[in-house]
DNA sequence: GTTTAAACGAGACGGTACGTCTCGTCTTCCC
DNA sequence: GGGAAGACGAGACGTACCGTCTCGTTTAAAC
């Protein structure tokens, strides 16, 4: 890429405090109200330091979610499917709820309906790896006969989460588990054998 | 209230312009592009007979877009419970993929995140009384035998209608007509007796 | 004038209302911060009344102080030039370090730089009358042979009252009635025989 | 002093095009009618750039005006009294009747009537100097014997200079070199042994 | 071990938009 | 039709950030 100057003279000191900053500033105040230079000023760097590596304050949230969310990407296989699912959208029903996702989550969200580059990024580093891993949890399944055959894994996947992001984009109601439940409850009815 | 001076006083002239001229401005630009000071300019009005009767350049949008909106509110009943969702469906599939829609509609749920006020008129003028409509249209066929009597609506609505905004609101894909039958079809039979 | 209404059917109640909230404004902050709006708010009088009758700040301060002034026009003849003189500059003295004239004085003096009509109404109903009543005066006392014949006695009045304006005006030090008295003495050294 | 940021990166050409833009508009507008908006954009500098340095427009002015004026500051002694006032109130005169004058020499004092900093500037740099070498030339006089030894020569310069002040500012008639000679006349008269 | 080039902190710069304020005009309703 | 009330078009106010652009000052690789 030529947006960026030689990354081997970088100084991680100055990275990590930017990143640092980002969270902390978003844990503060709303995604809107966080501006470069108080990310500047709140990590004692300056502006230049800042634009030299990231585009946009929503290239800097996104290094500082992913950075943080690479650790735990696995989809557990305990042969129960429907506990499968349920501890996984408990887990995401866990972070939508989280005050803190209220900041940089719905930020990024946010960001990626004008940002191609950002929307690029979160599908590819947030959701759509664990997208793929849901996908071949239920393949599993499928292949032992829990799911219909004929039934499109990636539109089961969509009908899983989507009403998660649903609630909590459009605020109709609380995310809660007990939405999970009925989720999973109906979608299993319609792609059981 | 105490927030708006007397609405008897109210220039409507000037209430038309600056309706007209955010819808103007917004199919023109970006969300983000647009300002008070741009509406202001290309309404011929004041900035601050903006801010007498809007808090903000989202109640603008939002009750120019709801006045247009206002007109078709039904869900047609002809028997046929599957032609009657698609049709409703392919309605909001065409909105999506609205470039002009891309700029407003977008925008509001954006702003939607941040500002209570605006969540709330989004959910009360635009989408629930939709919603209504369709979980009563959903309650005929369950009368009728065609759903079975334990499946709560509401959440059918949700598995319905979620996935569409899910791919509209995160670029997974291309919100499509072939979405809106793969979801009908699942969610289908999942609730049928 | 064209500028005007029918003053016949001038409300006298409001007139008065407007006078005296100015001249009361006055009093109280400086002069660049009487607005016509509190004017008509403080004389319980719409905006409109006043801008029918006067065309500036300016000229309401004029008509409000010029009616007051109109009382006293007198230049006294006690038959001894020097007390005379003295007597009425001390009145001026005394106008000069009046707090409240700190509003409107400057206020007019200011406004009449950059509005020729104040200028006017200033000149013709404060000033000139009373430089006029000054060289009366001084006229009989050069016919009694008290001034030399020579002497251009307008000259001897700007001599005698510009320096109190020269120092209010430009602060280089308070006026005062000694003051006053070094400048009649020095004049008097220069008209006398 | 803690109003400022650090001079030394400070940008010559801003402040330059700031100051010309400020008299530039001032000849052609009168003192009110400058803005800082004005300023800002006729100098092609941003509004922050000026507040950055200046508290006021009448600072900015004020700056500008000493700039200009700190060039010829000296009293002639060519032994000649007469002659010596004559050419330096000649002088005044010429500035007096100068039209561009007429827009930042009022505004200026104007602003010194409301804001106590231009008027402490306004003595300090360009009144209070030019009276001292005035008071110091009679001084020379004086002990040459031309004037008297009891003159206070401060109120011999307040008599000098006062009347084309008075003039100037309440346009009572033109300043002119009429005036001078009649002026020094008179006082003359009034001081000479 | 010095040179040297780039990344760094700091922050001034030309701008845009903000939300508030006041201006003088226009409109509405009351007496 | 004059007057009280106040909404209106206009635009300046001073502030906050934007993204770019110098400035010295580290600082780490190349000599």
């Amino acid at each position: 890429m030529a947006t960026t100057p030689n990354p081997d003279r970088r100084n991680e000191r100055a990275r990590r405090a930017i990143l640092d900053a980002a969270l902390e500033l978003c844990s503060t105040q709303t995604y809107a109200g966080l501006t470069m230079e108080g990310i500047a000023k709140s990590a004692g760097v300056g502006k230049q330091t800042i634009y030299r590596w990231w585009p946009s304050k929503a290239a800097i949230l996104l290094e500082a979610i992913t950075e943080r969310a690479d650790q735990s990407l696995d989809f557990p296989d305990t042969g129960d499917l429907l506990a499968d699912l349920r501890g996984q959208m408990y887990e995401l029903v866990r972070l939508f709820t989280d005050p803190m996702f209220g900041a940089y989550g719905r930020g990024l969200i946010v960001a990626a309906q004008t940002d191609p580059a950002i929307s690029a990024a979160l599908l590819d580093t947030l959701i759509r790896p664990r997208v793929q891993l849901c996908i071949e949890r239920l393949a599993k399944a499928q292949q032992a006969g829990e799911i219909r055959a004929d039934v499109d894994l990636a539109v089961v996947v969509e009908l899983l989460y989507a009403p998660l992001y649903y609630r909590m984009l459009l605020h109709t109601a609380p995310v809660s588990s007990e939405q999970v439940d009925s989720v999973i409850s109906l979608v299993m009815s319609g792609i059981r054998p």
